[in-house]
Order: C-alpha cells, then structure tokens, then sequence
DNA sequence: CCAAAAGTGTTATTGATACACCCATGC
DNA sequence: GCATGGGTGTATCAATAACACTTTTGG
C-alpha cells in the first residue's frame, strides 16, 4: 500500500485545467483525447502529474505550455477536488486552475490531422474523463461570476480592439445583450483603457478606434 | 524516495483550517499548539494528514469536530497551498478551509489549564509555524470579502440575536462602522430574516425584538 | 446611394447615503 | 429622573437603465 505514515495516505497530485478562448462569439474550452486507461478515447481537460519540487503554479503553468504553446497568459488556481472514488484506479487529488488565452495568441494546428485537441464550446461538451465536467462546470460558473465584478476579460483579448470587440466579449460569456451607449460609458469610465490612435479600417463602414488596456493588472470593482 | 510513478511525486497532503469566531468584538481564530517538530511550540492552524478513503471535505471536518468539538457549521474550501519548499520535512501539500462558529456554541474548555489551544485576534498573532501566516491573510481576506456581498455571517450569529447584535458581527469583521438606521432597512429588506416574537428584557432599557434566519442557506448579493 | 458598423447624450428610475429624535426599561 | 440601548423616516445624491439618430466608410 502507498502511505507515508499509518493509516494516512499520499496519493498521487494532478492539475487539471480549464482553458478557455473566445471565438466566433462562442465561449470554448480546450479538451484533448485520453489515449489510455481509464476513459481511454474520451475527453479530458488538459492536466498532469505534479513533478518533484514544483509547485502546483509552476505545474499548472507547465501543462499549459505543453498544450497550448502559450506562457505569460492569465491563470488562477480554481479548486481542489479529492473524493477518494473520483479515479478508478487509485486515489488521486487534483488541483483544478483556470487560464484565459486570447484567440489570437493560440497557435494555428500544425496540420489539419490534430484530432488529440480540440476547442469545444462549453454549451455543447461532450462526455468528459473522470470527474471533468463537474470541474468544469464549476470553472465557468467562476468566470462567468468573475466577469461581471473584474476586469478579468483582458485575458482573453488581443493588444488592440475595438470597444464593439470588447462588448461582443462580455455579451458572449455572461450571454446575454448589453446596451451599447451604457457598455461605452463605463468602461471608459473605468479609466483602464486608453485610445491607441490608430483606426481600424478594414470593412464597408466607418473606421473603429482601436483601444488597449493599460496595464495587465487585474481590478475588482463594487 | 516516496515516488509512484516516474519522476513525479505522492506528496502528503494535509487540511488546515482558519477556524473563526467572534467575541467582545474581536475576529478570532483557532490556534493549536504544535508537539513536535518541527516549529514544535509554535501555534499553528489546526489541521491533520487525510486518511485513505476520506474526502477532503470530510478530513476537514474531523479535524474541525476533533479540535472544536461542534460539526454541522458552515465550512467551505479556501485554497491549496503547495510550494515545495513549504515543510522542511518533506513534500506536504495542504487544502485549507474556513469555518464559521459562533462563540455561543463553543464547549466552555473543561478546565483552565488548556494550554495548546487558543483563539487568537487575528490583529494580534503570535508568529505561526509553516506559511499558516500566509494562509490566515488570506483567509481573513476571503472572509471579509463575503460579508459584504453575501449572509455568511449566518455562521458566527446565535440562533436568535438582536439586531445589534448582528451589526456588530459585521462592523467587527469589516472593521468598520455601520450606519444604524440603514443597516436595519437593509437587512430587513433582504427578507432573510424573521421575528421570533420574543423579546430580550436583559439590561435596563428596552428590550430589544429577537430574530432568527429564515434557512440556513448562503446567499449571494448584487 | 446603399449597407454596415461606429459613435454619441439625455431622462427616468433605482438604490445608497446622510442624518436626529423619541421609546421602554432598570435602577 | 436618568442612563442605556431600541427603534423609526425623509431628503439628497449617485449609479444604473432605457432609449434613437447621425457619421464614416466601401462597394
């Protein structure tokens, strides 16, 4: 039996993380394939073991990398699930994260033949590995909750954007209309944002104002 | 070396817990006395490894009901606290929890001469052994933030209280002073309350209307 | 000149804040 | 009758919500 002392256990230590992006107005997560026992062929959210003398942010930073070819990029640490049955083969801890990655910044699929990854839209998952999809469940209600009361949407924007891209972001996670004129105010009102100059042309219509955010530093409002 | 699989690591994994409570108007914590190295006479957070077969949420009650000797109190997860480097022993990753008591449920100690085990303000504690200093910020943190977007001060109140009481439950975690007229509109507004009819005749002036909580569930504002 | 998205202010409503006096009781 | 905490209402201010038309460009 695997213990450290009498009757205590040390059972193995995963991250798992819910990696989310904007695109085509649709809130997705990232998934890859399990390609072993168990759950082996369904999917999963990326995650691994935690290595000797890591910590679990450099872990979870770690498999970020590894799936996604991204580093620098917003991420937290969400829960930690333990129930002693959550995997089959023996006892597993798993410390979920959430990491917000803009469209963007994702690298494009070396070739069309990745079917090992994929970008599901949280509305339409299909059957996950292990206890995935109550993680997940929790992962989206903690950014959809963390939305409305931060500025945590400047994960998952480009460096420049126009203020229609920025409200088409809100609209698309907390799903649902925002006022345009209302949306406008605030946000400027916020002082986060500053004008670039530049103007986007492209497109049969007036040319938008390009906005960035000031700082990278994450502010809660109320 | 307590490895499973190849170059990843079973570290043990321990609950603590900021245990809370409020009395003569001061957030107070439960510290235990440490027995053995290391940090041996240190006061620590109260916490203990998890067994087999025990999920994180019930090893964090046991260690709630050992030290306290109350159970059904409200307790929610905080944070996992994994730095390699955070036990000098070896690998130790812990859960942290919060739990809410009021003071009025508490076991008087059988005698005077408890010694390891104290309620401390937390504007005044003693050094701590291991990062439970870094814990404790950051659960008191997390708990003055909820008080003021939901009723979890539900935890720390009587069953049937006054409503002065219950404002100075919150102008003691939040450290601040409350207006009295628009606390009670506020309060009463919510419809989380109740009369119970009965009035407190203790003291000489007039007595005070007692109230209790509708349900025992936390709700969130805003 | 038509389509398409950008940009812009005012009013109404709602919620939050500030504030002072009388009441019931015990001693 | 006095000290102590209990209990009550209104006016102001700030924030939010509702709402429609003009502008600039490409084709």
């Amino acid at each position: 039996m695997n213990t450290k002392y009498e009757g205590f256990e040390t059972p193995g230590i995963t991250v798992d993380l819910s990696i989310f992006t904007v695109n085509e107005t649709r809130l997705k997560v990232m998934l890859v394939r399990r390609a072993e026992v168990p759950f082996q062929g369904y999917w999963s959210l990326p995650g691994g073991f935690l290595k000797t003398s890591e910590s679990l942010d450099a872990a979870a930073q770690r498999v970020l990398c590894e799936k996604s070819g991204v580093s620098d990029v917003y991420m937290e640490q969400l829960y930690t699930f333990g129930d002693p049955k959550r995997d089959p083969r023996s006892r597993v801890i798993t410390v979920a994260y959430i990491a917000l990655i803009p469209w963007q910044s994702l690298p494009q699929p070396a070739s069309e033949k990745v079917t090992d990854l994929t970008w599901a839209s949280v509305d339409a998952l299909p059957k996950l590995a292990f206890d995935h999809r109550e993680i997940l469940s929790y992962a989206v209600k903690r950014l959809r909750a963390k939305v409305s009361y931060s500025n945590i949407v400047y994960g998952l924007m480009p460096k420049q954007f126009r203020l229609s891209e920025l409200q088409s972001m809100y609209e698309t996670i907390i799903d649902d209309k925002l006022d345009k004129r209302n949306f406008r105010k605030q946000m400027l009102a916020t002082g986060l944002l500053k004008e670039t100059g530049k103007k986007e042309l492209a497109g049969a219509h007036r040319p938008a104002m390009l906005y960035q955010f000031k700082s990278k530093e994450i502010v809660f409002f109320n």
